[in-house]
Formats: C-alpha cells, sequence, structure tokens
DNA sequence: TTTTCATGTGAACGTCTGCTCATACGTTCA
DNA sequence: TGAACGTATGAGCAGACGTTCACATGAAAA
C-alpha cells in the first residue's frame, strides 16, 4: 500500500553477503557455551582443558565449540607443548559482548 | 595449571539469567530473514504484507518470525484496521544491528 | 450477511545443532 | 620406545529451528 515505505524498506535491506555475514557472527554469540567460553577469554587466554573446567562443559564439547569459533575468526590460538591456548582473536568481540550486555543490563531496568 | 587466569576467566563468566538473555538477544538476530525484517522496520514501519513483500518470505513465514520477535520485545506493532503495521520495539535494536555491522565492513577490509 | 482481504497459528517435515562417545593425533616424560 | 596427557575429530543421536500447508480469526467491502 504505501509505496514510499516499502521502497524505503527495500532499500535499507542489506546485500545477500552482508545479510549472511551478520547472522554468521549472530549465530556463532547466540548459543550459551560459546558465550561462556567467549567470556572466560576476555579475562585471560587459557588453555582447553581450563576452558572446559571454567564453563563447565566436556572437553570435547569445548573443542568442537572453540574449531567453530575459530573458523569465524573470533578466537586465535597458539600451542604451547601439549597444550592450545587459546584467546580472543581481537577487540571487535570484547566490544560486541559489552554492547550486548549494556542492552540486556538496560532492558531489565 | 595457570590457576590465577582460571580463577579470573571463572569471576568473569556471567551468571547464568544474563548468558541466557544474551543468547537470546544472539539468537534472534541469527536468522537470515528476522535479520532482513529489522534492516527493514529499520528504515519504516510497515504491515506484514509489505514485510513479506520486501523480505522475500512467505506471509506465514514472517508472520512466524514476527510473534519470535515480538516475544523478545524486539518489535512492537499496531492495528490499523485489517493491517497489523510493525516498527522496531526501541533504538536498542537498531543500535546492535549498526554496531554488528561496523564490525562486519571492518572485518572486510 | 456474504465475500474478500490481512493476519495468526498449529501440525508436519526436513534440516541444522550441540552434545556424547569412541578414537586418533601429537607432545612430553619415563 | 612406550605410556600418559592434552587436544582434535567423526559418527550418531536427540532436540531445536524455519518453512510450508491448511485453516482459523477478524475486519472491511460488496
Amino acid at each position: 500500500m504505501d509505496a514510499e515505505s516499502v521502497a524505503r524498506a527495500q532499500a535499507a535491506i542489506h546485500d545477500e553477503s552482508t545479510v549472511s555475514s551478520l547472522s554468521d557472527i549472530f549465530q556463532a554469540l547466540c548459543d550459551p557455551t560459546r558465550l561462556r567460553i567467549l567470556a572466560a577469554l576476555a579475562a585471560s587466554e587459557l588453555c582447553v582443558c581450563d576452558i572446559a573446567a571454567v564453563v563447565g562443559s566436556s572437553q570435547s564439547a569445548v573443542s568442537h565449540q572453540l574449531r567453530l569459533l575459530r573458523d569465524r575468526d573470533l578466537v586465535a590460538y597458539r600451542r604451547d607443548g601439549k597444550r592450545a591456548v587459546y584467546r580472543l582473536a581481537d577487540d571487535h568481540v570484547r566490544t560486541l559482548l559489552e554492547q550486548a550486555l549494556d542492552h540486556v543490563s538496560e532492558e531489565r531496568r
């Protein structure tokens, strides 16, 4: 009906690759286990077994999730002997998490 | 091994309800169709059939997604005759989307 | 009051997801 | 070299998710 609104909305929708990138990011952040992992790594770099202990999941589950986070460049790691020490890939992730936290805490007021 | 790091990470993990709220938000934003809907509504309020046309999904699919977005307070609506006119619930949503967009465009550089 | 139009909703279906289990790989130490 | 440890990975499964289809609801038009 309102052709003007429709045209404006049409223009506001981002191209396919942008939408896809956005959903990939949010998809990575939407799981509680992954959020806990990222929150832990935001405080300190950690090896896999420590992450598992801290977030309360099995080593295997954590390893699977770390792989996903690695593939999306949200975390990076270095080998240290038999350990694999993970860290946040960059401050972008930290920022996104902080902003979402702001959102949550404001919602609750 | 590194007890200090573990303790710091342990402390950094948010309480259960916070993690759950965070994942709820990201979960709502992780689907391409929902992202398109929100992007469209960021430009202009729209009725369901216009949203469906703009985002290229069926009316039913859009209606289901709008329900989810409504339940999470990301969109609000008013009735206008037989139409249901939806809008973003508040500027928080807009901000989150913009920030994620920043993130995406920086990643691509 | 019947149609018609815009929207909402439940069931069903195929796909995706996150976990566990078993096992493989690579490093360190005896 | 062999055992022990930390990590990675594939298969399999149960549950969640997004869509379609059929139909119900409610408001406007005929």
